[in-house]
Formats: structure tokens, C-alpha cells, sequence
DNA sequence: TCGAAGTTTCAGAAATCACTGAAACCGAAA
DNA sequence: TTTCGGTTTCAGTGATTTCTGAAACTTCGA
């Protein structure tokens, strides 16, 4: 972590201290979530910091460049957990995190969903299709191609599963959501009868429409 | 993806085309959950192959080196989702993946809080006992440390984040969790009683016991 | 006790990812 | 129009992760 030297004035050094423990603490899971390690380190400190905090601030203290420190602010804030703020008769702009927890949880799981969910949701209905007229083709002609048949069960388990994960992920962090409640009620409804360990119930979806499923 | 020259007698070219790009999709995936690319190939590989495989066809498909290949069988197995088995009168080993994506996805929550939540956890508590001598000490001395104070409760709402999606994860997956379901009841019971977006309850979580609390 | 099948380890090479530092760019207030 | 705060881009560099190829090691059957 950053040297920190300035005491500043009113806080301790044992805070200081604790404060960048938990900066490193939360860039290394950054790195975990695929989030790079400096944006979550920004975000933790933006996040255990009493004070808005400008982009210069955020430079000094985590000894990054003007360029990382800028284009991590931005993602944050297009993340939707910091958000700008200003102060009276000053031009600059300040940078606070989102303090309730629960709302903070909620941004990540969404642009989590939006950048690996769907793309894979997107990739899996894609590859299915590689085989999709051949399999069709086959059947009509009598034959049973096993290994395509076999093949696409396999896809549909799969494509079933990330469609659950999706549905969940979506009522618990949509603007409508009302958060883990509403994500487990969800769960609970009839309308994803999932869940069942053993239960060999894969296939689904079975020619659900790609194109109009997945926006990205 | 490797070049797959030889037409496996029986197996269409097409078929091998999709299983190679759902490999590929499937390695991307393990990037960016912090598995291994190969790691993930492997596994992928695996799911999608009737057959069981032996290290040889593994290394010969992916284009892998042979201690690759190893490894990462070896921690397929590690994470339960993948299992050895034997053809008679063969001394070689075979791997199949789990058929059953709900189990798979249980392994894998499972394996996954085990490695990022429960560390974050430990270190969430010790990064709290950073400053809890001093600020009791202050405390006891009559003087509010308003600093001290907010970084509490900071850190304790994270607590009690973290804390809430590591009992939901291992209900999840747990040897006795029936999955889906019993989250899901967990969720909605009093036992956690979160998910209200704005409510503004954080610390909940005050002076739990670390040393007891995580295990790794 | 030998040898074959299989596993593990490791040093170095390759690939990937993140970051810097500088420059170009933009918009708005003075 | 200049200046200031700020953003974006990018070539080059550094750091980290992953992979290879080979060797050492383990296990077990003959």
C-alpha cells in the first residue's frame, strides 16, 4: 500500500493504517472478480473515507497516475457505486462511494450479469445452433444421430442453468428489485422449478428464440 | 482453440466444431472468474464429450503439455466436478465431468467461498481489531473519536454483508443443502432479516469472535 | 527388482494484463 | 480567446500469471 506520510490532522495513524489494509484487502478480490485490482482499490477507499474525496487526492493516496486514477473514477461512477458530488466555490469534482451496502451489492451484481452472464447466455444459444440444422436434418431423414442428441441436452442443461442464474441475479439487482426478498421469492416460485440435487430434469429450453432473448 | 485435425470416426465436423467453440466460450468464462483458461477447457472439454478421457486424449485435443493436463485434471477432481474412473483391463485412468449442472454449480459456490469469502471474512475481522483497542480506549476515556467511530460501522455493515452471502452460499451448497430451495427459505427467514434497499441498519455484527468464526 | 504408467515439480519462456507518463482533446468560465 | 479542470488515448514498460518441457519421483504389476 501507499506510504500515506501526511498525518493528516485529526486522524490517527493506527486509522490510516487500518484504512489501507482494507483498500489492499478489497483490491485483492478485486482481482478475483475479474474487477482490476486498482478500480477496487479505489473503491475501497472511496468507500472508508468520512470525505468526498477529488481525483488528485485519490492519486496521492494510492500513488497511481492521473490517467488510472481518472479512467478508474469513471467506471465506478458508471457502475453506479460512487457518484460525483461538488463543493461550494470550487470548480473540482469529488468523488464519494455509495454508503449503503445493500445498494452496493446490488450495482455489482447487475453490471456483472450485463457483462458475463449474457454474452455467455448469448454464446451457448449460438453454438447450439452450430449444430441445430444438422441434428434437424437428420431426424427428418430417420436417422438418430446420438452424439448430437446427447450434445444438445448437455447445451440445454446448460443454457437452463445460466437462465435461472440470470432470472435470480436480475429480480435481485433489477430497478424494480427488492433485493434479496424479492430474489428469494423468486426461487421459490413456480415458475423456475429448479433446485432438486439429483433430479435429471435438464432440458427445458428447447428452441427458445436466441435473437430476442439476449439484448447485448 | 486447437485444430482438431483428425475426423474421429463416427463424429461429424460440425459436431466437433461446436464442441470446440463451446470449450473456448466455457476457458473465457474461467478467466474471468479467476479459474484457470485450462483449467476451464479441461473441464468444459470433459462436460461435453460422451466418453470419458485419459490425460493423453486431453493433452492431444487441447494441445496441452502433459503436466498441464495433469494439474488441472487434478484440480477438476479437487473440486468435485470431476471424477476418476477405469475401463477393464486398462490401467490408465479416465475422467468424466459431473452430468449434473446443479451439482456442478454446487461444487463450484462451494469451492469458491471457501478460497474468496471465508479469507475476506478473516481479514475483514482482523482489519477491524486494527483499531479496536484504540477506540475503546478512547471511549473509556470520555471522548467520542468520531473517525474511529464511522470506520466501525463501515466495516461492520461489510461484515455483515460478507457474512449473509457466505450463509446463503454454503446453504446453497452445503453437504446437507438441497440447494436452491433451502437458500431460498433461508433467505426469507428471520434469521437474516436483510434486503431492504435503503434501510439504513448496517451494524449488526459488533464484537463477534474472529478467531472462531473462519476456520481457514 | 525392474519397468511401465502416471504424477509432481520446477526453471525458464510466453502470454497476458495493468500501469505510467505524456500528449491530444474537450467544454466552459473568465 | 485563454485558461483551467478534466477526460481520453496510446506506446512503452513492468508485473503477474500461465504454460512448456524435462526431469525426478511414486506406484504397482510382473
Amino acid at each position: 500500500m501507499a506510504p500515506a506520510p501526511k498525518d493528516t490532522p485529526g486522524e490517527s495513524n493506527t486509522l490510516l493504517e487500518a484504512q489501507d489494509r482494507f483498500v489492499a484487502a478489497w483490491g485483492q478480490m478485486g482481482v478475483v472478480w475479474g474487477i482490476s485490482r486498482t478500480m477496487a482499490e479505489v473503491h475501497a477507499l472511496l468507500y472508508i473515507t468520512d470525505e468526498p474525496l477529488c481525483t488528485d487526492d485519490v492519486m496521492d493516496r494510492l500513488q497511481i497516475s492521473r490517467g488510472n486514477a481518472s479512467m478508474s473514477l469513471r467506471a465506478l461512477v458508471d457502475w453506479g457505486i460512487v457518484t460525483r458530488t461538488h463543493k461550494r466555490g470550487d470548480r473540482k469534482e469529488y468523488f464519494r462511494a455509495e454508503q449503503d451496502v445493500w445498494a452496493m451489492a446490488r450495482a455489482i451484481v447487475r453490471e456483472r450479469v450485463k457483462r458475463e452472464v449474457d454474452p455467455l447466455l448469448a454464446n451457448l444459444y449460438e453454438i447450439k445452433d452450430l449444430t441445430q440444422r444438422p441434428a434437424k436434418a437428420a431426424r427428418r431423414a430417420g436417422s438418430l444421430p446420438d452424439p448430437l442428441e446427447s450434445h444438445h441436452r448437455r447445451l440445454d442443461a446448460l443454457i437452463d442453468l445460466t437462465i435461472t442464474l440470470q432470472r435470480v441475479a436480475q429480480t435481485f439487482s433489477g430497478p424494480a428489485g427488492r433485493g434479496m426478498a424479492a430474489a428469494a421469492s423468486l426461487l421459490q416460485s413456480p415458475l423456475l422449478r429448479r433446485g432438486r440435487p439429483a433430479a435429471d430434469d435438464a432440458a427445458v429450453v428447447t428452441d427458445a428464440d436466441p435473437a430476442t432473448e439476449v439484448p447485448q
